[in-house]
DNA sequence: TCTTATTTACTACAACAGTAGTAGACACGT
DNA sequence: ACGTGTCTACTACTGTTGTAGTAAATAAGA
């Protein structure tokens, strides 16, 4: 089952899944310098994500340890919107309303969501 | 500025919504049973959620508090769906998608979303 | 080999979220 | 007016999240 993963555990793996296998020194330098918490406070967030199995240690270089994901970029976002998802009793419509409403669901949107929906409807005919 | 809500906070408010204003007491026994916290449990939520000014006090019946909210269900609905923009960088796409993957993105509500759309279209001209 | 900078492993702690107990106030029926 | 049950106001405790410090191990250069 997919861990659970915070606001800043997700932007740390976030950094995983741009450069894969890093060191703590790497991810932390590689966060955005406003938001960019200490390298212990990294640390910290590394090991948590390791007993989560959200990330392993892969291999050591010098004496620092390298770790790389266990969990996939899709994988983790397919739960953040299950997640609203059920927020909202599992209905789309008031999502989708809010999107349109604050003008960030545009038309291009709208036909790219046509696109996939055409394409995933000839996958279940096959 | 619209304050925080969380898991719990949003299912007592959506009581709220439902129901109008009502006692702790109301609330507590129309949460659904299986996740039926205890009263005083409710009754701690609803104290924050008059702190963090979701909810206020309105009248009084016997000795009993009526509480009743003071942020809207769409205001709210609407930060949820903010946040979890921030998540995905404000780009809507990876969104999208996810949602027409899991199949909960039908059809009709493409073309629920398209004749919004249509409609702050015309907005927009006038 | 000695020194030093880096890394690890561990600890700490405040705020928040979820959970609930308890003591005392109070309203209401008799 | 009394007793009883409800409600309030407060307190408490656990787990999680975000934050970081410190001591000890270690790699790597001089």
């Amino acid at each position: 089952m997919l861990p659970k993963l915070t606001r800043l555990e997700l932007e740390i793996m976030e950094v995983f899944w741009r450069r894969g296998p890093s060191s703590v020194r790497e991810i932390q330098e590689d966060l955005p310098g406003k938001t960019r918490p200490a390298y212990t406070t990294v640390q910290t967030m590394v090991y948590r994500l390791e007993r989560k199995r959200a990330l392993r240690r892969a291999r050591k270089i010098g004496n620092a340890h390298i770790f790389e994901p266990l969990v996939s970029r899709v994988a983790a976002h397919r739960r953040l919107v299950d997640e609203l998802l059920g927020f909202f009793g599992g209905r789309m419509q008031p999502i989708v309303a809010h999107l349109v409403e604050s003008g960030r669901l545009t038309p291009e949107d709208v036909q790219e969501a046509e696109r996939t929906l055409r394409k995933f409807a000839r996958k279940d005919k096959e």
